[in-house]
DNA sequence: GTCTATAGTAAGATAGAC
DNA sequence: GTCTATCTTACTATAGAC
């Protein structure tokens, strides 16, 4: 089976490359999904890639130069449309006329964890230990990002034991990611969610009376 | 530099064979840590393991069989001092008269955090990803067993909520490992430890409210 | 039990035609 | 941009003397 067409270049315009090369880094990507799925990263084989893909080692070393910057290029992916995914919430949220910071935390939160499921195999390959090195710095940097996005947005005072509470809920949603990943089925994930943010609204009372965040009370009455 | 004495075995009885093995294992070990610690596992090389030790190659595959052996022998020494340092730290607070099932918790807990910082290498080693193959999942075992015995220090019942909520304070501690064996100086990681065991004690109502477990607030008034 | 020297093997990466 | 064939490097693990 020879390639369908050399380069998929020789069609009209000359716009129509950059589209094919799109379509190609893609499908190598969807394949290292599933092979970093299935073997981790160090157990992982670029010829399972080439397999699963159907592009060629040296294509696939001419997209991203390393198995290494493979990974990478799969945990960026899913960086960016797991961080789409929040702002929908909150922006849902925000429409709806919710504007309590503490809701608009547990509305991104929703969004995340209930995204969680049909993504579980993600979530496990980067937050499963067999990564490469230098990986976890990756990630601990994006997790620091979260944090101060957190931390503004509860508008805490930058306090040890404040800092320490923002933390807590930011782990907190981030473990429970993880747990949820590991449900055996989408029920399980489902009731394991809801579990999950009725603890994270039970967490409501220690960030209010410790930060300098606006009021959460429910307003029952008016002030 | 020909060995010191062919065996160590020319000494009076035949009982001195034991510990000089058991020494020899140690060195090995030590050796270990350090390589891990700077190396991770894929990257470490037995060979400098070989250096650091002072042992052979041969030796080392001796006493462990592979070098996820290795690694495995080295967490299970971690996790066995580990296990004892928490567990003085509770029967220090019984002996001191403490019975509330959540002061106990935290004094625990305090042992586990104090500790953490001059060992942080091996918490490192540990918790940074780059393990052998399996190795997570003999971790996640352990941290059930972490978990089903503060389910029943605190005696909480078994409803989802409730589960989540001793998940999340054993989490938390874990977690809260992880954040100290980063801090830069030992001054930070003590007011680190202060910081995050206060936040522990603030969760005290979460799971007073929630869980079957005896009376936590503190007796000021005698029933 | 310990050592040195060596084998085996696997897999990431590259060269160079098309 | 893509392909096949090959290389090269490193490192785990073993063999076998002492």
């Amino acid at each position: 089976m020879p390639p369908p067409t050399p380069s998929g270049e020789s069609q009209t315009g000359g716009g129509r490359k950059w589209r094919s090369t799109e379509i190609v880094r893609g499908e190598i990507l969807d394949a290292a999904r599933e092979v970093f799925a299935l073997r981790g990263f160090a157990a992982a084989g670029i010829n399972e890639v080439v397999e699963r893909s159907g592009a060629s080692v040296g294509s696939i070393y001419h997209h991203f130069g390393s198995k290494t910057d493979l990974f990478m290029a799969l945990w960026e992916r899913h960086h960016a449309e797991q961080v789409a995914i929040v702002r929908k919430g909150v922006r849902d949220a925000q429409a709806a006329g919710v504007t309590d910071p503490f809701d608009l935390l547990v509305a991104g939160a929703r969004a995340y964890l209930e995204a969680t499921w049909s993504r579980r195999d993600l979530v496990r390959i980067f937050q499963d230990g067999d990564t490469p090195p230098g990986f976890t710095e990756v990630q601990r940097r994006s997790g620091r990002e979260w944090l101060n996005r957190n931390f503004r947005l509860l508008g805490a005072t930058d306090e040890p034991v404040n800092r320490v509470l923002v933390w807590l809920v930011t782990s907190y949603i981030g473990e429970a990611r993880r747990e949820i990943s590991r449900q055996p089925t989408p029920r399980a994930a489902r009731e394991q969610v809801e579990a999950m943010l009725e603890v994270l609204e039970r967490m409501r009372p220690l960030l209010a009376s410790a930060t300098g965040m606006r009021l959460v009370v429910r307003d029952d009455e008016t002030h």
